[in-house]
DNA sequence: AAACAACGGTTCGTTATATGAACCACCAAC
DNA sequence: GTTGGTGGTTCATATAACGAACCGTTGTTT
């Protein structure tokens, strides 16, 4: 592995949850040598990406990340272009609404957006996404690009029991989101939620990312269900509009199909 | 130089005149060979902090630092807190007002806000900013850490006729920002632009960062000298009230000389 | 259409640079 | 004063970074 990955991989153990971390500490998160971790943290401080609390002697995030982020927004408006579909999500839903980013081949949150109706709610702490056990990874297996499928079989780690470990669960999963244009996370990355997704498409052509609701399992419904699916395809095509997008016919023509299936269930609302 | 270091170095060449950035045409900016830099960039892409326009092949930032710069805004809410009193600045300046942040010994630009009152305005390309040569840097080299000094002298880079470019001429441009707990820079960095700027400090009692208005020198009056100084020390608080500092007392002593000696110069606005 | 130049990307032998066990100096708790 | 925890440093070793030269493609010029 090469010395600048290894350095920049120390960036990702910053996290909302943990926005400090000590040399000691750090070197037990990443399993690191002391000597090369405290190198990488120089390169870092010196480019201005972490910068040490005076006081603590701990690091955290520092201005340079504010910057390269304002340049980025400036040329790839993604979080601008999400924004207002997402608090709307969030708004007509009652639940927890975010947005996802695939670049490479890899899901980056990009911002997330709580609803105040429960107090119980999900949180999303803004990451890269496992493919293969959320609904936003879902998607991305079912309409991103194809080599992205044989990467994540690479890596299916479990993380509840219903997280799928075998290739034929996830391609039974990845066929289910093809066939409706949604993507279901049904307690496969946390026991107590329930995820539904929707793809997003950039002026490339290429799916982009994903929109996704976070539900709290327990409180999940058909009713509710009904309404993040309506939603969850609105805020789809919003963002993809502002992404520079088209939603593709075969995408649309899921979702409709999905749409009237939802409603024969639950007929008059 | 570490290899880390030079892959992150790379990153400083994304602006927002300059979002996109081509492989060969990277390699003649930086100055690098061109196995190495393709070998860094890709240490980048795999990091997700950069990605690359599929059609063009050009490479441009990528989606974590998104997530870094939410994380650090999460952490050190710096922007937050600066927001309010530079849109007032502007607005009350008519100029264009910036916040910038120390770490370690560099200057980063913060923000960035436009008066819509002239169409010819200053236009801040948040970057690094010369120590030796802007308004903020030397309310940096008069208000920050005594090493900062050290390190600015040893790259007096000229911009303009009026750059410093001595040990002396720099001592004396500081030394009148400690008088006055303002720092100018009159043509010092572009040929058109007269700067001024206040110190910010933040919760450890240190400078943490400066509060800028960068006017075109062409308009610049002793009335409107008047009317930034003023609006600057008010910024100034504000945003040092919100980082958790306090102002100390020598530099609002040197405020209030400084306001005395403007109104007495132009005296009943 | 042939020649050219510029692009992104790759190879491979050389050599410089990253590495980590062991080492300080310091601090707080007991 | 011992113990265990920090952040930070050293130096011989070995690994991975380096860059000249290379390839295949593209779009422009003659």
């Amino acid at each position: 592995m090469s010395s600048a990955k290894k350095a920049l991989e120390l960036l990702s153990y910053f996290s909302i949850s943990r926005p400090e971390i000590g040399l000691s500490q750090l070197c037990r998160i990443a399993k690191r040598d002391k000597a090369t971790t405290y190198r990488h943290l120089q390169s870092l401080e010196n480019a201005g990406f972490i910068e040490q609390n005076a006081l603590t002697k701990q690091y955290r995030l520092g201005p340079a990340v504010m910057q390269l982020a304002q340049i980025r927004e400036a040329t790839v408006p993604r979080k601008e272009g999400a924004r207002h579909a997402l608090t709307a999500l969030a708004d007509a839903t009652g639940e927890t609404a975010h947005a996802t980013v695939l670049s490479g081949q890899t899901l980056y949150g990009l911002c997330e957006c709580e609803s105040p109706r429960h107090a119980i709610r999900a949180v999303i702490d803004l990451n890269t996404f496992p493919l293969h056990a959320t609904a936003s990874g879902l998607c991305a297996l079912a309409f991103g690009p194809e080599d992205l499928l044989c990467v994540a079989a690479q890596d299916l780690e479990r993380f509840t029991a219903n997280t799928p470990t075998d290739t034929d669960g996830l391609t039974s999963l990845v066929d289910a989101a093809r066939a409706t244009g949604i993507g279901r996370a049904y307690k496969s990355y946390a026991e107590e939620t329930y995820g539904l997704s929707a793809p997003v498409f950039d002026q490339t052509g290429q799916f982009a990312g994903a929109v996704a609701v976070a539900s709290v399992a327990t409180r999940f419904t058909p009713k509710l269900e009904q309404t993040i699916l309506a939603e969850l395809i609105i805020a789809a095509r919003e963002i993809t509009r502002n992404w520079g997008g088209v939603i593709p016919a075969h995408v649309e023509a899921a979702w409709a199909l999905s749409v009237k299936k939802s409603n024969a269930m639950e007929p008059a609302s």
